[in-house]
DNA sequence: CGGGGCATGTTGACCCTGTCAACATACACA
DNA sequence: TGTGTATGTTGACAGGGTCAACATGCCCCG
């Protein structure tokens, strides 16, 4: 599937690995992710990914870690190509969060499972989902400015939102939620919801 | 620790598992446990699980089971024993929740995480998880009916609720959260949003 | 251009863990 | 009191993470 002709006989190893392992995880879920069976999809023996990762937690948080930054793209583009009203722009946000979460199950589990940081704090997973945070707050500023949105620390109210939408992706990843129910409606509902709760009513 | 002092040799060994592997999760998380470790804290040998247990995923979700209940239990009490106002009510009940999760992390990333179901469906897990579901929807159809939250489908909201705490839970947990921020305010805030984002504003 | 050294792989070995089968034993009930 | 079933115990195996010893190819200095 992805190009793996770089040098020759290892090429980006590195890389390689963290793509097959993330390919791995969305066809098997995590448990399927084994050391010597993505060294065998790639060609190489069981030694070899200790190469380049002291080991398989390592390898996972920089899944993880790959996740977030996909996932920080995508929000970003969700933010800046929308033309919709402000506040629909921002439940948009959400939606598409939720939406990745759906369509990467097993990874998006990764990014928050503390599986992957077990031991240490995993700085790099830190600062991926940091980042995330941040954006989520530079834009809950930006309509707080244009007082759609109650003023208060962004910061915070950002971990509200986030929360909301991973909580919602999360119950939906684990199927804590009947199969009937619409989730397009869902998702829409709960966004609208929070923001409802966010919204300035000052001028009430 | 536990009074294990049942019939005398066996006793309720069954009991006993559960209970030790929520101990043991609790201590020293989900990876601590094994089966041979558990065995061996109760004085059987690796093999006596097996003859209550088919495998380690049915111990793990007898285990998560509990944890339903007693989230379960707990929730109920703070409904019930509640004499504050309607919404304040509602809003104790999610904060008990996220309360749960911060006091028992594992044992709560359990409960959610995948790793227990795997395979099939696991039935007793879905039951005790839809007790859960069953108990918002009904506290909320109460507060609808007081006219205080919103018309319309008491399910849907209860997912929107639930997932809000469980959201806030899990990023607690995870600590995706920064530290210095205080929690106690970050809880209430958020169940507070939620709350605003649900309320009945009809007659405006 | 040639050799040494580092980066990258490969293998063998070990230990931990889940799990099954064969074997042991105690308690219940006829 | 005997025997059968429920409950445990042990031995054995396979899967999987990981380290150490060993192999090899590529790059750079002299």
């Amino acid at each position: 599937m992805a190009e793996r002709a770089r040098t020759y006989h290892h090429g980006d190893l590195r890389a390689s690995l963290v793509e097959e392992a993330a390919a791995m995880i969305s066809e098997g879920g995590a448990a399927s992710v084994t050391m010597r069976a993505i060294g065998s999809r790639l060609g190489v023996s069981r030694g070899a990914p200790y190469r380049h990762f002291p080991d398989k937690t390592a390898l996972l948080v920089a899944v993880a870690v790959a996740g977030f930054r996909r996932l920080n793209r995508r929000l970003g583009a969700s933010a800046t190509g929308a033309s919709a009203s402000s506040v629909e722009q921002l439940r948009r946000m959400g939606e598409q969060y939720v939406r990745f979460a759906l369509e990467h199950p097993a990874h998006y589990r990764l990014m928050y499972g503390k599986e992957a940081l077990e031991r240490q704090d995993q700085p790099e997973l830190r600062k991926a989902a940091g980042a995330l945070l941040e954006n989520l707050v530079d834009v809950i500023r930006i309509h707080q400015q244009r007082g759609e949105i109650e003023a208060g620390d962004p910061r915070a109210q950002a971990y509200v939102a986030w929360s909301t939408v991973h909580g919602l992706a999360s119950l939906l990843i684990e199927r804590q939620i009947d199969p009937n129910v619409d989730v397009d409606d869902l998702i829409r509902q709960t966004t609208q919801t929070i923001l409802d709760g966010m919204r300035d009513r000052s001028p009430d």
